[in-house]
DNA sequence: CTCAGTTTGTTCCCGCGTTCACAAACTCTT
DNA sequence: AAGAGTTTGTGAACGCGGGAACAAACTGAG
């Protein structure tokens, strides 16, 4: 069995894979292990086996894998041997930074408009597009097929915003608001929270300090 | 037992919750079930229950959570009531964005210098502080006792940054950097990882389409 | 004081993901 | 051609996280 149902948690990995496939390539490697492999994208090579095998069988035993066909493998898989059309909506410093940002641009997404509310900074050239209306979104949906949106505004417009770019048919949506927003069904989220992963850290460096704290108390009583 | 040891999962949504809490505090609304919290934060009320149980017995039963105590509870957990510097190596696009980034710079974090290898840009001001020469990191590290660093670079010096900073002393990073970072044990490394995200929508984008066009077909045989 | 109503904290169960370990399959030497 | 050496693909065991369901504990009315 091929392609009939890849979990999640495999799927959010083949994107590094990919990575590391095109470093090799970079490099002029042909051929790689999975244990190789592996340790070009930082898993156990027992993981990275289990998940090329939910694509198929595209390795040879007593060999290992081509890098070029499995490159290819991974990129029909995830979809990225078609174009996709993206709009990201608010061109403050982060919607700026974005579309600017090459590995949104390339490797099969293509950034085809950029959408503020601010009408002063309409018709502003950023990353080579004009930013334009957020009430052209519908429109620019249509024309491109657009699938996929960005949302990079304020956390107070971010819901309303996900609200106009369903409703113009996107279905899948990049958030990097800080906010929860709430889709109907057969809509894609996928969040990215900045101040999220800093105070995770945060946790995880207080209880570091905490222990080497308590090192030289150990056991109370 | 209060805070001997939470999942790795609850410490990943505490950030979420607090968050809610905030909104709630700002809504002068001082007192909430479980399952309004929970709702707030775009997760299951069980859970929710659970995931504070991990922290200790912060509500009352029959009644509910105490907003401000809850929040305070909360903070003081991931460590968000001392203050943490942070440094930002690569003032380019994104890390130009993550300076002036407000959810960045506030609530506990404190940027206290911005870093880049291109000596053309020192001295420039990004918000409000002056760009600086990479090989000032260890003195910056030592003078405000920084265990905090962000990576904002291209891919192929995150790397090289990311060894310096921890032999600076640094021992918490989040990569911007679309790499794998190796590290030693007792450092940690969270990646935020733009096309990584984006490649993860166009999976499942695909997946919808074909499951549409296979409407019509249905069973072969 | 007692009882009905409400909401938390927790126990139990299920399913997903990770890892080990090994059989299957390929290459290369002799 | 046969056997030794590799390396993939996968079956099985294990642990973590999620969700339902329930007991414990609080409020308030009578």
């Amino acid at each position: 069995m091929s392609h009939s149902r890849i979990p999640e948690a495999t799927v959010a990995r083949l994107p590094v894979y990919l990575r590391a496939l095109n470093s090799l390539l970079d490099a002029k490697i042909s051929s790689c292990s999975s244990e190789e492999l592996a340790a070009s994208a930082g898993v156990n090579s027992a993981k990275l086996r289990k998940d090329l095998s939910y694509l198929g069988s595209y390795g040879t035993r007593g060999v290992g894998y081509d890098v070029e066909y499995l490159r290819y493998q991974i990129s029909r898989e995830i979809g990225l041997t078609q174009d996709w059309p993206v709009v990201i909506v608010g061109i403050g410093n982060l919607g700026h930074a974005l579309a600017n940002y090459s590995g949104f641009t390339s490797r099969g997404f293509r950034t085809v408009a950029l959408l503020d509310a601010d009408s002063n900074r309409h018709g502003e050239l950023v990353a080579g597009l004009k930013i334009r209306g957020f009430n052209e979104l519908s429109a620019i949906v249509h024309e491109h097929g657009v699938a996929i949106g960005v949302i990079a505004t304020p956390a107070a417009a971010a819901q309303s915003v996900c609200d106009r770019m369903i409703e113009a048919g996107i279905r899948s949506v990049l958030n990097f608001a800080p906010t929860v927003l709430s889709v109907p069904d057969g809509v894609d989220v996928r969040k990215v929270d900045l101040s999220s992963e800093l105070q995770i850290l945060a946790y995880h460096e207080q209880r570091k300090a905490g222990l080497a704290a308590a090192e030289g108390t150990e056991e109370s009583a």
